[in-house]
DNA sequence: GTGAAAGCGCTAACAG
DNA sequence: CTGTTAGCGCTTTCAC
């Protein structure tokens, strides 16, 4: 069988209580009685038993991440490997073990919620922020684990949250390319009702009425973060002879542009592009697309830090995070890296 | 507090072991006694401690999913994600948690190590199966934990694995750019080291030997499976002249695309293309892409069933599981879709 | 410093 | 069918 703290303090020679001092590096342990106690531990391999602890600590040193329904096309866009990536680092580096939620279905929703916020599984959760209708955050909000929501929540409610600038994003992609000169600037929206796309798109209506436009409505497309919508929402905006186009998202610029392509208009001279979030693939684009840089990893590795503050220092006030972004100008808006300054 | 099986039991009239029978689903509660039972838990909300139910009946629930060091470039290819998500879906169908451990560097090793052997944390683990010199999969061997190993590990062993047949994948890609009438078939290998691209490499081999054909070293150039590796690598057959490129993935195929067309080789007149996997992307780049679709979510489904399997029914003997590949023709290898038959 | 003892909340025989 | 009784393996007072 297993071993247990019984096993190494009798090899050792000393009480159970003094093991368990020994392993959770407590003081009061004299540094012979300590060392001949981990020697035990090295030579029989000891681990402690993790729900036995958590049962007595009600501690388990796990995190939740939970990404629901409406962002479960989700591995379609590489934003949520990355952020995942991110989490689960900061996860490790402080020795927190990471459970992946993916609800997929109404069904699993169901599922879910009773395993995360089941007392003794997790210490906390994070939930990535998603579209109206989302019943799942209201729950696990109203339910008073320590939770962190990953994006501005779509109903205002005082849970923490961590979020980037996306209004300011958004405002700096379109006003680069009023700067670059371009006349009928279009954009491609993410899923509507989440709160990205609606700060986003805020965004560039802001940028455009500082300059005294008028923002034209038929130059204003909805995707959902997939390239096919980026490209199908492209199809629709010709019509509207747009010179240039800020998509919330980088796969939707990249569909966007295919399109354009197809349509036998060069980029950048006939029409602009700008996108959102500065992925990998942003560079590797035949023509590599300019975009805002959001710094998903530390995204994610910041809300584990919010989340940790949460759970080891009480749930009051919530705390609120906000992420600057960064304009990063490539070859898709027509600009030299010189204009940035401009 | 939190509610306890006992807060239950007291409001119900009953004793603690019937409100167990009955939030576990267990046969000998009579009717009503349930209904009453389960009218308090409905209305109290109660939950059951998962560390208490997991330490008391030696089973967590919970599988672990780990990503060692060498695949960790890993959500650079959208294959994990996918895979992650089959494995998540899985997971949820049958009532376990997935814990996900990326292994990013030789100190999370250290630090996963434990984390994963530990008792009362995992019921069972998947590892993907690495390069060589992967520790933690022979680690993780040799405690005895159900495990099974996502592709044949590189170091023969006995345990339980999963896999594609990537020989006969590679086989059939390269066979039929024979059928195509290419003369020079190149071949662009996945990381060096793992088993996916030795057997890829093997089925590239063996189509050509078999059709009497003599394999030219210079022919072969090895990638990472990322983009990049897929274009520089192609940068370097260039000189070798090649007609056609077998790539052992759908993202080298793609950087590969990309390299040749900067070269001024029109695809698939000059040059043709074959890659694997069928991703998404292989459908939306500008010449869609002729792959070998290998099922991923299915793997992942196939994976959590055998090591559920495993964890139900004992370790011995270690199962094994081989699924098929499928050659989907698209434009990149200048084939129409009638020529798949032949 | 160290050990004894009392749980953490649940499952699972075993009686009845 | 239902209740009683032992634990599961660890943490954590509280004495000494």
């Amino acid at each position: 069988m297993e071993l247990t703290l019984d096993d190494i303090a009798r090899q050792a020679g000393v009480s159970r209580s003094t093991v368990s001092r020994v392993v959770n590096g407590h003081p009061n342990v004299r540094e012979h009685v300590r060392q001949r106690v981990l020697k035990v531990i090295e030579n029989t391999g000891y681990h402690p038993n993790a729900a036995a602890r958590t049962l007595a600590s009600q501690r388990s040193w796990m995190l939740g991440l939970v990404l629901p329904r409406s962002v479960s096309s989700f591995f379609a866009d590489p934003y949520f490997p990355r952020l995942t990536q991110g989490i689960a680092q900061a996860c490790n580096q402080n020795n927190y073990t990471l459970a992946l939620f993916l609800v997929g279905s109404k069904e699993d929703e169901e599922k879910i919620f009773p395993r995360v916020s089941r007392k003794g599984l997790l210490d906390g959760i994070l939930i990535q922020s998603g579209q109206t209708g989302d019943q799942l955050i209201d729950r696990l909000v109203a339910s008073s684990i320590p939770l962190v929501i990953l994006g501005r929540p779509v109903q205002e409610c005082d849970a923490s949250y961590i979020d980037v600038d996306n209004v300011t994003g958004a405002y700096n992609a379109t006003s680069h390319l009023i700067r670059q000169g371009r006349q009928r600037i279009a954009t491609i929206t993410g899923a509507p009702g989440s709160t990205v796309s609606i700060d986003r798109l805020e965004g560039y209506r802001k940028a455009l009425s500082e300059r005294g436009r008028d923002v034209d409505e038929s130059l204003i497309a909805a995707g959902d973060f997939t390239e096919a919508s980026g490209y199908y929402a492209m199809q629709k905006l010709l019509d509207a002879r747009p010179d240039a186009v800020f998509a919330a998202s980088d796969i939707m610029a990249i569909g966007a542009m295919r399109a354009a392509r197809e349509a036998g208009l060069k980029i950048p001279d006939d029409i602009a592009f700008v996108g959102y979030d500065d992925l990998p693939i942003a560079t590797m684009v035949d023509i590599p697309l300019t975009t805002i840089r959001q710094p998903i990893q530390r995204f994610g590795v910041m809300a584990v830090e919010v989340l940790m503050d949460l759970v080891e220092n009480g749930l009051t006030p919530p705390r609120r995070m906000i992420l600057d972004t960064e304009l990063v100008v490539r070859a898709s808006c027509g600009a030299s890296t010189a204009d940035r300054l401009g």
